[in-house]
DNA sequence: CGTCAACATTCATGGACGTGTATATACATA
DNA sequence: TATGTATATACACGTCCATGAATGTTGACG
C-alpha cells in the first residue's frame, strides 16, 4: 500500500485489468487474453496493483483469481472531491436541481455566470 | 489534451503544484517557492499540465498566471464514479435522494453507516 | 514420482521522463 | 537602446520502469 494511486494507474496496461475486473474476479490467463502482453508482465502488473491496494488475490487449485478492492478508488474520489468545488461551487450553493441540467452546459471555460 | 489524466497526476511535483494552484491563480515564480525545483522545471510541468487541459494561463505584464480548469477533474470524478458500486453498492440501489444529502456535510466525509 | 498447467520471479534491455545547467524570448522601465 | 525581471526552451544526463525471454515454484492428476 506504499505505491500512491496515480502512479500506480498511470500505466494504461494497469488500467486495462483494473477494467477487466471490474466485471468480476478473474484468473490471470483470462487477464492475458485481454491484455496485449506477455503473461510475466500480467502478473507484475497484478504484483504492483496488490502492493498499491487495488486488487486481491484468492487462490483456487492451481489458479489465483484476482479481484478488485474498493480502498484506493475511495481515496482517487477523496482526492477529487477536494477539487470539485471547480465546477460545482455555485450549484451547491443553489440546489442539487439544476445539478443535473449543467451537462447542458459542460464545455463552459469561463466558471463567472450570473443568474439573475 | 492528448496526454491522458492518471498519466499527468502520477507526478508529485505536478500534483503539488495543482494543489497550490486550488487556492487561485498563481505565476510561475510563486510555484516555484512552493516546489523544490528549479524554475525550468516547474515551467515544464505546467507545459505538460496545460497540454493535458488542467491549467490555463493568463498573462499579465512579464508574469504568466496559471489557473486550474476543470475537464480532467471531471473526466477523473466520471472515470472513479465507474467503480463506486465497489463501495456504495447497497446506496446505489437506494435511491439519489440520500446522495444528494451527503453534500450537506461534504468536509467530514465518513460514509461508514450500517443499514439494519 | 513424473508431468503438465498456472502463475511468479529473475535478468537484461530499450525507451520514456524528470531534473539541472545554460540559453533564449518577452516584457517593463530607465 | 540598454538592463533587469519573468518565463520558456534546448541540451545532456541519470534513473526509473515496462517489456520479453528464460527460469523457478506450486498445485493437480496419472
Amino acid at each position: 500500500m506504499n505505491v500512491d494511486v496515480f502512479q500506480t494507474l498511470a500505466d494504461p496496461t494497469r488500467r486495462r485489468i483494473v477494467e477487466a475486473l471490474k466485471g468480476g474476479e478473474l484468473a490471470v490467463n483470462d487477464l492475458v487474453a485481454r491484455v496485449d502482453i506477455q503473461q510475466s508482465g500480467v502478473s507484475r502488473h497484478l504484483g504492483i496493483l496488490q502492493e498499491a491496494g487495488f486488487v486481491q488475490v484468492r487462490p483456487e487449485g492451481t489458479k489465483r483469481l484476482y479481484s478488485l478492492r474498493p480502498e484506493p478508488f475511495q481515496e482517487l474520489d477523496a482526492w477529487v472531491t477536494g477539487y470539485r468545488s471547480l465546477w460545482e461551487a455555485r450549484l451547491d450553493r443553489f440546489g442539487q436541481a439544476l445539478e443535473q441540467r449543467r451537462k447542458t452546459r459542460m464545455g463552459t471555460p469561463k466558471p463567472e455566470e450570473e443568474p439573475p
